[in-house]
DNA sequence: AATATATGTCAACAATGCTGACGTATAATT
DNA sequence: AATTATACGTCAGCATTGTTGACATATATT
């Protein structure tokens, strides 16, 4: 385990080396910053050993979380939320397919969309994937309390782009 | 924009397709699960935009913060810090040394150790890419209130294993 | 009929993670 | 003093997942 501790320095340390840590200052909670850090990295950890059983990645969990969250869902509005190319989606996508996680179906309205569903078997696999994840909130929101858990949800919508609010809207209301 | 309409399903739809999302539930809370996607995506999204201009990218971003937030730290402590492999730190760290945003220097306490720490140029680096994520983190807080912050950030906490929760606390009282 | 849109696909490349192997100091142990 | 362990560097290769550019196809729209 790191030790921090500054009271060894070398002895023939050149002025040019700055021995002042960044501190918390007004405006500057690098304390938060590492808690997110540090959040988002254990959050994502629990699914990545389950994908490496069966050989996907974190790109394919993505992609299995959206469609099943929201059937139906088109391969531009998965671009949109996940903010990547259509090459980057169409290569984990076909695997997800070819895997009979996902199927596609032409839209009755626009016979160019493909609509995404899941299949029972994705959604297994998604649901496996998720509960790890959902225990993880689960356990810290209840240590928080009704007031906390609103809290903690509205910190991260803050956190959020502006020009999402709308889109995660409709997500909710799902 | 998504318009996640539900109405319209195809026709020949198959039954092996799920047309039901998968929705909130008791210890399921999946609108935090992508509360959480969404605002770790934009807060690194702000720094993503300054490493571009100068040809780095976040695992440079990373290693400079930790140098600059605890100075004087060792590789092998950033290999814990960062849960990455020494040679996917060598990379990044080599061409930080190259560019003089960081200087090495052995460690009087024992000479096989090389102790980092941020040069002028480093901190200025550091902290331009700490500003554009502490001002959402400001202002997300300050919306919230001091209440309301305490518990993001113990959410935060309690999203962290317990195994880093010792470190971080290292870091808190730098 | 012409144009725009939604999607698929091929090819190449970049960033960043990984493993394995080997070398070189320096510390610690015997 | 000799051996072993540790901290680090380095080379080589590979996988995942992001990127750009170019081009094809089907379907809508004008």
């Amino acid at each position: 385990m790191p030790t921090f501790d500054p009271s060894k320095l070398p002895k023939d340390l050149p002025d040019t080396a700055l021995v002042e840590p960044m501190r918390n200052a007004e405006g500057y909670r690098f304390d938060v910053v590492e808690h997110l850090f540090f959040a988002y990295r254990d959050f994502i950890n629990d699914p990545d050993l389950v994908l490496e059983e069966i050989g996907f990645g974190r790109a394919h969990h993505r992609v299995l979380y959206f469609v099943n969250r929201t059937p139906g869902v088109r391969v531009a509005d998965l671009l949109e939320i996940l903010h990547i190319t259509k090459q980057s989606l169409a290569r984990v996508l076909k695997q997800l397919i070819e895997s009979e996680h996902i199927t596609q179906h032409s839209s009755p309205d626009d016979g160019r969309a493909r609509l995404l569903f899941p299949t029972q078997k994705g959604r297994n696999l998604a649901l496996a994937l998720a509960q790890t994840q959902c225990r993880r909130i689960e356990r810290a929101l209840c240590e928080l309390g009704p007031d906390g858990a609103i809290a903690a949800k509205k910190f991260l919508h803050l956190l959020i782009n502006d020009a999402d609010h709308e889109m995660i809207k409709k997500l909710e209301d799902i």
